[in-house]
DNA sequence: CAGTGGTCTAGACCACCGA
DNA sequence: CGGTGGTCTAGACCACTGA
């Protein structure tokens, strides 16, 4: 039998010489899977430039050669770029880096319904973005023992739907991973932070932790949303994660529930 | 050559048939993906009772041959169950039906949170049980109009942390799906209710909806809570869902959170 | 050691796209 | 029609488990 396929190299001389394969094999796969190399390759390459967003990739079965694994590998790979929402498949025509209006993020992890269970969309409204020192609590959510700079990014903004402020928030993300953020335009359109923090720096938000309780207004806030003084209201105090459980926001968000509430969906639907 | 797979049916007789790919053909992929056939199928036997929780399932090279498919198909389907924390897939061993404890079901959806994140388990407590005719909202809910009895158990129940009670909850479940239940009894050590339904009736809850908003106390809860009238509680409507989107328990939680906060993790870490 | 899940390969055939 | 991504197969070899 000539079908010994992960023995190959050693019976002779082949013209396509899994290259991949025989150094994780030499490595005797120290920590990562073959796929998962194959794809940090692809994203190095990204980086680097070498394909632009927007551009074509080559198809998969020449990236099969190219990184000289087998096409389902490659399939892995991008398949999970694809996830990232770093990669988009078009069938029939071929596989491309992502463009930022692709990745309709929008609102993965914050769903606003009303009471008849509609779900809506809130505008935002960017009140202020600052460079500030971090409090402490913003040190520890976002781990910024991580960085030299621990300054932080913090910026206001408002929900509105149908014109009603309905909410506000407040995220903080660490300089050092979004320098020059604050010089950066915020196009009211971008459907919300998490898309531009992937269109503007590669950096995607994959998982969040959520605590949430109740508060109530402050003078500031009240006039904010149009509630009086004192009025409950949902604070939601979420880190944003991107691969790595490296830690990327912190944000507190203050809701007003009286005519919308907060919609969580978890476990998979069978 | 007779290296081809996909249509060797028309070569003569084949001993294993490739029962599910043939009928795909012929349906012409009518809908769905083969894989997803296969993991309908098994999630069809799980729910038949076919392999009750903590059973073990046969080798994927069984049921590949069982179902008539590749053992990637079957690796596909079997994966996409494990994600759903239905199977639990152990190196060596072999694939199990979930158990409560190894999925760590218990309060899967239901997390408390001190101000310093640290993770608590409220004990809970039963008030009552009773069969009621269901309100509308929670004919609703658990679109009882599937079944004839459209009465429902209502079940109230206090959580305590430290002897102090924090929230309380009105579970109501159909009493179709649930005979009996108020006669059974309840443990004062069963850590929720889910494992209950899933020991004594196999119902699975794999995925649960819920809204979140505030509320203020009545007289009757601020009572139960220890808290003012007319106090601002974290109120959570949640619906539990088992398999194939059936609707089994539709629960009003009012939470105080002024020492605990009601904790969310959503998405996956990579 | 045998049995099991985990990874990967090579290649077949399909559905879809646009010229 | 050719090119592309999408799905599936058969089988090899690996790492892990427990007797």
């Amino acid at each position: 039998m000539a079908e010994v396929h992960q023995g190959r190299e050693l019976g002779g001389p082949i013209s396509r010489l899994p290259l991949a394969h025989v150094a994780r094999r030499l490595q005797d796969m120290r920590n990562m899977l073959l796929y998962k190399e194959v794809k940090e390759k692809i994203i190095q390459a990204l980086s680097e430039g070498k394909w632009q967003a927007g551009d074509k990739l080559p198809v998969e079965s020449d990236l099969a050669d190219m990184y000289g694994v087998s096409k389902s590998t490659i399939r892995a790979a991008v398949g999970e770029l694809v996830d990232a929402n770093i990669l988009v498949r078009k069938q029939g025509k071929g596989t491309f880096v992502a463009t930022e209006k692709v990745s309709r993020n929008l609102y993965r992890f914050f769903h606003l319904v009303d009471a008849s269970g509609k779900r809506h969309y809130p505008v935002r409204q960017l009140l202020s973005i600052s460079r500030e020192a971090a409090t402490e609590k913003t040190i520890d959510a976002l781990q910024l023992y991580r960085y030299s700079d621990r300054d932080v990014f913090s910026i206001h903004m408002l929900f509105k739907i149908n014109g009603r402020a309905v909410g506000r928030s407040n995220p903080c993300v660490p300089v050092a991973l979004f320098p020059g953020l604050d010089a950066k335009e915020f196009q009211p359109d971008d459907v919300s932070l998490y898309s531009l923090y992937h269109t503007m720096y590669n950096i995607n938000v994959i998982r969040v932790e959520a605590n949430v309780g109740v508060s109530s207004a402050t003078p500031a806030v009240a006039r904010e949303l149009g509630v009086r003084p004192q009025a409950p209201l949902l604070r939601i105090e979420r880190i944003a994660y991107t691969y790595q459980d490296v830690p990327v926001e912190y944000r507190t968000i203050l809701l007003d529930t009286s005519e919308i509430q907060y919609r969580i969906e978890q476990g998979s639907s069978v």
